[in-house]
DNA sequence: ACGTTCACG
DNA sequence: ACGTACGTGAACGTC
């Protein structure tokens, strides 16, 4: 049944303003109302997901009631001052919201939601009325509930006919009868003196109506109730005409007019800042956010059956023919067994196009159509529509095709408009257009689906403006991570073996040294079991507390280091114990033929980069020396190759310069200076050569919080050093930096505006966090808010670079192996290593030029310990 | 399934 | 008074 839901908006709007203190924006326009009334609407819509729903609003001019009555609310006082620009502010917003709103003249919100109510009833539809009026229950039907203001206004409580029983013992049309005995001050309808709603209640029990009690009046007790009633009848039948609601209205248009549409949010947010209505913008942008980004204003798509083509061997080979020369777009699913490189291949195809789908398995085929097939798959100038490039692409090349012409690939496409999307699986794709579908039937139902969603994908890519960065970035890329992923790197497994051997060896001293020192023997793997020995057994003091007991992270026990032999022995032992689980333990698992291949997650994380699973080759450690040692096992998977690497040098930061075109930051680039050295000097007050090593330290632990989103705390954490101290750092550097200050200012305020972040490339990040209840996630999403934007754009650029390395290098005896955010690291034949590597340097140097350069640096070696600068920098004039 | 810890950029 | 630097993935223990 659909549900209609109607708001008395006269009367919600009064509620809220005695309900709420008198709030207003910063210059001093009131807004009580509006935070009360828009709390309320976005309550209801969430719990209550209207079908239709409107707004009723008196209109200031005569009503029918006066010309019946002169007295009608002749008592009522003038609006307070505070409440009547707040309609005019209201139905602004409302409009923004497209919430249909009613208001006719001669008429009040009273009547014009009888009216609707009767109209909606007559067209089987539930209606539900948000009031804080009781007249309205007279309203109250099988079909129609009454939603009564408690105390304050988003709380309401539920009135059906049951319920009224239960509060009055009448039935809703008494509701009238109830008004004409007892009046209603504030409409300034009389009904009949000494009458109160108790008195009234006692009388309609008994006789059931104004006319039963007037026809009665000898009967009741009490010789001046008796005598009022007599005197006063007609004015308690006025009274009761005047509380009646009136149903016979003449509605200008039909209920098609109060449809429900999803609010936008480009649209609400903007409107709600206005009014600095932030306690409503986060309780909208945490609905927003619990709903899921992309189901905003979108539209649910009905699914239509496509019908399955069934073909003969030679209709197949017309059809693909047909296809081939067509150039019509088909939109693909796939079934297969395994993955992408563990020799997992194809079983059937779903192909959708033009309302029809045709099924091709691979096992009863006629190889000749399976031939002809996979020849289109190979045809870059046939356009197909995919879930997931990068798993075909793999699959394909498992039997040595290539995979071209993707038009539109569906996940990536999902993750530009979401990025913090988590499942891209083809059946969650379709979901988020068709919430009710469970699963396929077949591949050709997947094939349909898929390409009947794909066209609303398609909108909301080019709407947002993200199509370059799908068709231009991300889907060349999938095919570029193909390639690095079937190549993997060469790994020497003895030498790991031999690594790891020796951890084992130190790790079981430690073990006993540590059961030694607790005198008794425990997991020292369990924080649990290990916070019971240090801080209860061993008496040390805690310093930190988790949710679950007491931290025992390094960077607690390394405070407690001089306080007992035991800690360090645990911090070398934690050390060693991951090296040996995560990496050697870990690779050798994952090793086969002598190489790793790693997949790369391209739609996993929020600011754009990329992600490393089974193994994670993005964090073989580096830092501590022992771990890098790790590195040495390594190498290219071509004997006699060497390794290339290629970092970014500072990315973030200058992305940071052309972001705020700070002078100081902008000339320490061009200049080709040290750019902590520098920061060093200008906070410190120094000249270059005064910098000491802990002034550049301090500088450089400033420039990486900057990244971050800057705090006193992260920065006193991560320095060592007192809040006050680091407070100065900041304060310091913000004088001397104030484009930067200027800018991170700007890019919060921005976010809190439109909710969301771009990158240079137009990456989107929504941040819900910025609208949080929790103080502490707001502060998350304004340090999210400056850090995508920087990251976000790292991200963009070495995309950009790897697609154009993979194409420059492709005539080379080379091959790009990892990313690791901001390196890129190669394999290539000694004798093509000189130009490779200037291809390199020079692609990733020019991949999106800023305002201010580039520098990339260069290593080769034969692992990936080993690497020497290759390459100097050539200092630019 | 979740929390803690720790490896990386 | 609180809880904090941004972004990830893996191993392990605990529930």
């Amino acid at each position: 049944m659909p549900k209609m839901v109607i708001l008395d908006g006269n009367s919600l709007a009064n509620r809220a303003f005695y309900a709420l203190p008198l709030l207003t924006t910063s210059d001093g326009r009131p807004t009580n109302v509006l935070q009360g009334f828009l709390t309320m609407l976005f309550r209801l819509e969430q719990e209550q997901h209207p079908d239709y729903w409107v707004v009723a609003f008196d209109k200031t001019k005569a009503t029918i009631r006066i010309e019946q009555y002169a007295g009608y609310k002749a008592q009522r006082k003038e609006t307070p001052e505070g409440l009547r620009p707040q309609f005019d502010f209201l139905k602004e917003i409302l409009a923004e919201l497209d919430v249909p709103m009613l208001e006719l003249a001669g008429y009040e919100a009273d009547d014009l939601i009888a009216a609707v109510t009767k109209q909606a009833e007559a067209q089987g539809m539930e209606v539900q009325v948000y009031t804080g009026d009781r007249d309205a229950l007279q309203l109250i039907s099988p079909k129609t509930h009454i939603y009564l203001t408690k105390k304050g206004i988003s709380e309401v409580e539920c009135y059906d006919e049951h319920a009224l029983w239960e509060r009055y013992q009448l039935r809703p049309l008494q509701i009238i009868d109830l008004k004409g005995l007892m009046g209603d001050t504030s409409d300034n309808i009389p009904g009949v003196p000494g009458i109160g709603e108790k008195t009234a209640l006692k009388l309609l029990w008994e006789y059931e109506t104004v006319e039963g009690v007037l026809a009665n009046a000898e009967k009741v007790s009490g010789k001046k109730l008796q005598s009022n009633l007599k005197e006063y009848a007609d004015q308690a039948r006025l009274s009761k005409t005047l509380a009646t609601m009136l149903t016979e209205v003449p509605l200008p248009f039909s209920l098609e007019n109060f449809i429900y549409r999803r609010p936008q949010a480009s649209k609400v947010l903007p409107a709600l800042n206005k009014y600095d209505l932030r306690n409503v913008a986060r309780i909208w942008q945490e609905r927003y956010a619990r709903d899921g980004e992309a189901k905003k204003d979108i539209p649910e798509v009905a699914l239509e059956q496509w019908p399955v083509r069934e073909l003969s061997e030679e209709g197949w080979l017309a059809q693909i023919e047909q296809w081939r020369t067509s150039k019509v777009p088909l939109t693909l699913a796939c079934r297969y067994e395994g993955t992408g490189l563990q020799g997992g291949h194809w079983l059937e195809w779903g192909i959708a196009v033009s309302g029809e789908t045709f099924k091709l398995p691979r096992e009863e085929g006629d190889p000749r159509v399976v031939e002809a097939w996979l020849g289109l798959l190979e045809s870059e100038e046939v356009p197909k529509i995919l879930a997931d490039t990068k798993m075909t692409a793999l699959l394909l090349g498992n039997e040595n095709k290539t995979l071209k012409g993707v038009a539109f690939d569906l996940s990536l496409a999902s993750y530009l408009i979401q990025s913090s999307r988590t499942k891209f699986a083809p059946l969650d794709l379709v979901k988020e257009y068709v919430p009710a579908l469970d699963a396929f039937d077949s591949v050709t139902d997947e094939a349909a689906a898929l390409a009947q969603v794909a066209p609303k994908y398609q909108a909301e890519i080019e709407a947002l403006g993200l199509g370059d960065l799908l068709h231009k970035i991300e889907e060349p890329l999938s095919f570029v991570l193909v390639q690095m992923e079937r190549q993997g790197i060469g790994i020497d497994i003895q030498q790991l073996q031999h690594f790891g051997e020796g951890i084992s060896t130190t790790l079981k001293q430690l073990e006993q040294e540590i059961y030694a020192l607790a005198e008794t023997s425990f997991n020292i793997n369990s924080p649990k079991q290990l916070g019971t020995i240090l801080f209860e057994k061993l008496g040390l003091a805690a310093a930190k507390k988790t949710k679950t007991g007491y931290s025992t992270d390094a960077e607690t026990l390394e405070e407690l280091r001089s306080a007992h032999p035991i800690i360090e022995k645990i911090l070398d032992y934690r050390q060693l114990n991951k090296l040996m689980s995560t990496y050697v333990n870990g690779l050798l698992a994952q090793e086969k033929d002598g190489r790793i291949h790693t997949t790369f997650q391209q739609t996993v994380t929020a600011t754009g980069r990329l992600s490393s699973t089974e193994p994670n080759l993005q964090n073989i450690p580096i830092r501590l020396e022992q771990g890098r040692q790790l590195r040495k096992v390594f190498h290219p998977t071509e004997p006699g190759y060497l390794l290339l690497s290629a970092d970014f040098s500072q990315i973030e930061l200058r992305i940071l310069a052309h972001y705020s075109q700070d002078p100081l930051l902008c000339e320490s680039f061009a200049l080709g200076q040290d750019v902590h050295t520098r920061t060093a000097a200008e906070v410190f007050g120094v000249s270059l050569e005064a910098v000491t090593s802990g002034m550049r330290r301090s500088a450089k632990a400033v420039n990486f919080g900057l990244v971050y989103g800057l705090t006193e705390f992260g920065l006193s954490r991560d320095l060592g050093i007192p809040r006050k101290e680091s407070k100065f750092y900041i304060e310091q550097y913000f004088k001397r930096y104030s484009g930067v200050k200027q800018y991170l200012e700007n890019v919060v305020a921005q976010a809190k505006q439109e909710g969301q972040v771009r990158t240079l490339l137009n990456r989107l990040r929504r941040i819900p966090e910025l609208y949080h209840a929790n103080r502490v996630q707001r502060q998350l999403g304004e340090r999210i808010a400056m850090n995508t934007p920087v990251q976000g754009t790292a991200a963009d650029i070495m995309k950009i670079a790897m697609i154009q390395v993979a194409e420059g290098i492709k005539s080379y005896q080379a091959a790009v192996l990892l990313q690791v955010h901001d390196e890129l690291l190669l394999q290539v034949a000694p004798e093509d290593l000189w130009q490779v590597a200037h291809i390199l340097k020079d692609t990733m140097e020019n991949a999106f030029p800023l305002s201010v350069p580039m520098t990339v640096d260069c290593k080769v070696g034969p692992n990936w310990y080993d690497l020497k600068s290759y390459l100097p920098k050539v200092k630019k004039e």
